[in-house]
RNA sequence: GCGCGAGUGGCGAAAUGGUAGACGCGCUGGCUUCAGGUGCCAGUGUUCGCAAGAACGUGCGGGUUCAAGUCCCGCCUCGCGCACCA
């Protein structure tokens, strides 16, 4: 399965190569016989649509329906195999009726759930954004810094899931690009630690902080909590009026800080203290509170215990505001007491009572230890990975099935009411305003509360698309159903995706969003697998001189004109020989027109053939050619090699060119077997020009399904071998000899050769090593 | 800063520790052709040499091995990811 594309305009380069290296092998399992279901679809909804409607004043419906013509009709010429029965457009209320009902099953089990928070805001596209969608402090789409606002949204709850998106990573090593593993693990980011509980003078509660280092607990020498926390505020309203005024006016900053600015490296720390001490628990020391800003509110607690002796980042702050450092770790290095230079490593602690002498590791453990037994606290574990936010306060997309109701809260619409549809987009505003367009569709909008009848409103955003993409692939199994989300039985003959194709750019988004349905959808009893994919392939991007096509750039190289110029099998061939599937392509390297030539002096072949008439017995070298082409080619396109596979094509036809014009001639049948088998294997990559050959050869049934001829493994084997000779590793001589040789008559053979001879010389022979039929290697002293 | 990946001819690239450069582009020469931006054949890592052959050669420096593009250690460069995550 490919990812499916987004409607914007027509297909380009990068769709072409990504189609062409899915298409290559679905056509080869099909072609080895099996049942191939290789789907298409449309993730339709979205934010392109809508900016359209807006610039140009069109219908983001018409718009997106439009551009799905124009794809499906570039696919079908470019002869993508897709199964055009099983169409799915995220846009259609069939479809997405089941977001909603899935959102539901998701609301019952506590997974969807709202809360007020501060979010990701992007001014440009006026609309929240999901962690994931913020990229170095940009919005990924339109490039613009994000900021924050609070706002009430709706989330699902993959942070439950966080452990089993993590440790089932281990179950696609090998069978996932390693790259995405590392970035989901690094994106899910689990540490363990401790969570430690620190009384807090003149409060009832204590605070809680969370660390990896409970070893380090006797070097806390201040805390610090999060400027943007509550817990910040509320520990400075009863400080003096200074205190206070000076917080008031750092949190100001903080707040006009942006991401950007905030994530710069190298920008020197910032804080107030706050007028208050919390207690070590371990030692009973007075720490003095801080608020800071390199402290974040959302992670973790929203506060630290600060150990400067053996952390940069406390360090940093120690120094700037005169801070106490006390070393309780000693690696071996310099005391960061002298240096002022934080250590992290192992080493045996000192200054720490009872853990004095320990190593890291034990020293970890028997403080979390002694913080159990005391009840302040206890061993636990934080993750990077937030909750999921859906909401979008857009038009084009799945509405919320929510219905507010002043007496009843939030009331789920009912079952038998799906799908909300989407209003008409005509009269309504969809200039973005910070507030979903839909609000201002009052029909719409203003209902009946389904639980006691007096009037409510419908919920108006919309979900993020990427609700959409999270499940289409089980769509597939039943795109037109109004029974289920997907058809149970579909999940039992098809299961997971054996192989999906697609861009790394959606290396943790989609693929970690799909990754959480499909383990809720597990434990809802209604999927028998816990992971989408079973295989993924990241294809790389098609460049032009280096850098990406755009319009703008005027480095664009046009699908349609390649197409109008080459021919789709070329273009095919070409994206699939161009080198690793997973590396760029650069177009201006990339030779359409050689490709053309290849094709044409393959077909060829297959018009000699078919010009001749059958005579003789079956060159037997020319049939070894054939039948180590087919074990070579398989196992090259199974390891995803398609340009190795393509070059052994290009050997074949070699070879048969070769025994057409200087060998066995156009009739022998062992030509016509090679021809036969290299129609085969060009159609995964060229199907027209395969199909022509084909019926060249006389067959009227379709190349796709003539299914490769069985390898006749005694064809495989070779009876002579080229064998080398070397001294000192260094190659002298080479000979021709049968595989059955033995070490004897190979070592003699080797001695016996004038440049064996000649770079041995008068040195003594310290070692022979005979490795038959293949190598001798004379090893010499001096 | 941390992590991951990659550095091989003029170019895109091949190579279970055992012939480095398969295959293709480009280039050179020959044949075919009225002609050719076609087709076919041959050559093409660098240096020396008429040749046979030799020396050198997979980013740099070491190491393991009879044998290293491949394994180990240290560096350099580029790309990607993460980046005050406690």
């Amino acid at each position: 399965m490919d990812m499916f594309p987004y409607p914007s305009g027509d297909l380009h380069m990068g769709h072409a190569e990504a189609y062409a290296l899915g298409d290559v092998v679905s056509r080869y399992w099909v072609q080895r016989g099996f049942n191939v279901l290789h789907p298409i679809g449309w993730d339709a909804f979205g934010l392109p649509a809508e900016n359209a409607a807006i610039k140009r004043g069109l219908d983001p419906r018409q718009w997106t329906y439009d551009n799905i013509d124009q794809q499906r009709k570039s696919m079908e010429n470019y002869a993508c195999s897709f199964d055009w029965d099983r169409v799915l457009r995220t846009c259609d209320p069939i479809y997405y009726r089941w977001n909603q009902w899935l959102f539901l099953e998701f609301y019952k089990k506590g997974l969807a759930y709202r809360k007020n928070s501060n979010v990701n805001w992007c001014p440009s596209c006026q609309t929240v954004l999901a962690n994931e969608q913020v990229v170095a402090g940009l919005c990924e789409r339109c490039d613009t810094e994000v900021t924050k606002k609070a706002l009430t949204q709706w989330y699902f709850k993959v942070t439950d899931y966080a452990d089993r998106l993590l440790d089932d990573l281990d179950t696609l090593e090998g069978k996932w690009p390693s790259k995405v593993l590392t970035m989901q693990r690094n994106w899910i980011g689990r540490s363990y630690g401790a969570s430690v509980r620190f009384e807090v003078e003149n409060r009832d509660e204590p605070i809680e902080v969370f660390t990896t280092r409970p070893d380090t607990l006797y070097g806390a020498t201040f805390m610090v909590v999060a400027a943007d926390s509550d817990l910040a505020s509320e520990l400075v309203a009863d400080a003096d009026s200074d205190t206070k005024a000076k917080f008031a006016e750092y949190l100001e900053t903080v707040k006009k800080t942006s991401d950007i600015d905030r994530l710069s490296t190298d920008r020197e720390k910032t804080g107030v203290f706050l007028g208050r001490y919390a207690i070590n628990p371990l030692n009973g020391e007075k720490l003095p509170m801080w608020a800071s800003d390199y402290v974040l509110a959302d992670y973790g607690t929203g506060a630290i215990m600060a150990v400067p002796a053996h952390d940069e980042r406390d360090m940093e702050f120690a120094v700037k505001f005169d801070l106490p450092i006390r070393t309780v770790v000693d690696t071996g290095e310099e005391d960061p007491q002298v240096t002022k230079i934080a250590t992290a490593g192992d080493g045996v602690l000192v200054n720490s009572g009872p853990l004095d002498g320990l190593r890291k590791e034990q020293a970890i453990a028997k403080a979390i230890e002694v913080l159990q037994q005391r009840g302040t606290g206890e061993k636990t574990k934080t993750f990077r990975l937030r909750d999921w936010l859906i909401s979008r306060q857009r038009y084009w997309g799945t509405p919320i099935p929510i219905i507010h109701c002043a007496k009843c809260g939030e009331v789920p619409v009912e079952q038998d009411q799906l799908p909300v549809e989407l209003p008409d987009s005509q009269g309504l505003d969809l200039a973005p305003k910070g507030t979903s367009p839909l609000g201002g569709a009052e029909d719409w909008v203003n209902v009946d509360c389904p639980k006691c009848g007096g009037s409510a409103k419908r919920d108006t955003d919309t979900m993020d698309t990427f609700v959409d993409s999270s499940w289409y692939f089980l769509r597939f199994f039943s795109p037109n159903s109004e029974q289920f989300a997907f058809d149970p039985d579909g999940v039992k003959q098809w299961g997971a995706v054996d192989q999906y194709v697609g861009g790394v750019t959606h290396a943790i988004l989609h693929l970690l969003y799909a990754r959480f349905f499909t383990k809720v959808l597990f434990d809802m009893g209604m999927v028998d697998f816990e992971e989408p994919f079973s295989r993924l392939l990241n294809q790389g991007m098609v460049l032009m001189d280096g850098s990406a096509m755009s319009k703008s750039r005027g480095n664009l190289v046009k699908l349609g004109d390649q197409l109008e110029e080459h021919g789709v099998d070329a273009i095919r061939l070409t994206m699939s020989f161009a080198g690793p599937p997973e590396d760029d392509i650069d177009w201006k390297d990339v030779s359409p027109q050689a490709t053309s030539k290849f094709l044409a002096r393959a077909w060829r072949v297959a018009k000699d053939v078919s010009e001749s008439s059958a005579e003789g017995e079956p060159d037997i070298d020319v049939r070894k050619a054939t039948h180590s082409f087919l074990n070579e080619f398989e196992t090259n396109i199974e390891n995803f090699k398609f340009n190795v596979a393509v070059a052994k094509t290009m050997e074949l036809v070699n070879a048969l060119r070769k025994a057409i014009d200087s060998g066995c001639g156009a009739g022998n049948p062992a030509v016509r077997e090679g021809a036969e088998e290299l129609a085969k294997g060009l159609s995964l990559f060229a199907p027209y020009v395969a199909e022509d050959m084909w019926h060249l050869l006389g067959h009227e049934s379709p190349v796709a399904l003539a299914g490769f001829r069985d390898i006749e493994k005694e064809l495989l084997v070779q009876d002579s071998v080229t064998a080398v000779a070397q001294v000192n590793g260094k190659l002298r001589d080479k000979f021709e000899v049968s595989v059955d040789i033995s070490e004897k008559e190979l070592e003699a053979l080797a001695m016996n050769s004038e440049n064996v001879k000649r770079a041995i010389g008068d040195s003594e022979i310290a070692k022979i090593i005979i490795r038959a039929p293949k190598l001798v290697n004379i090893a010499v002293k001096g």
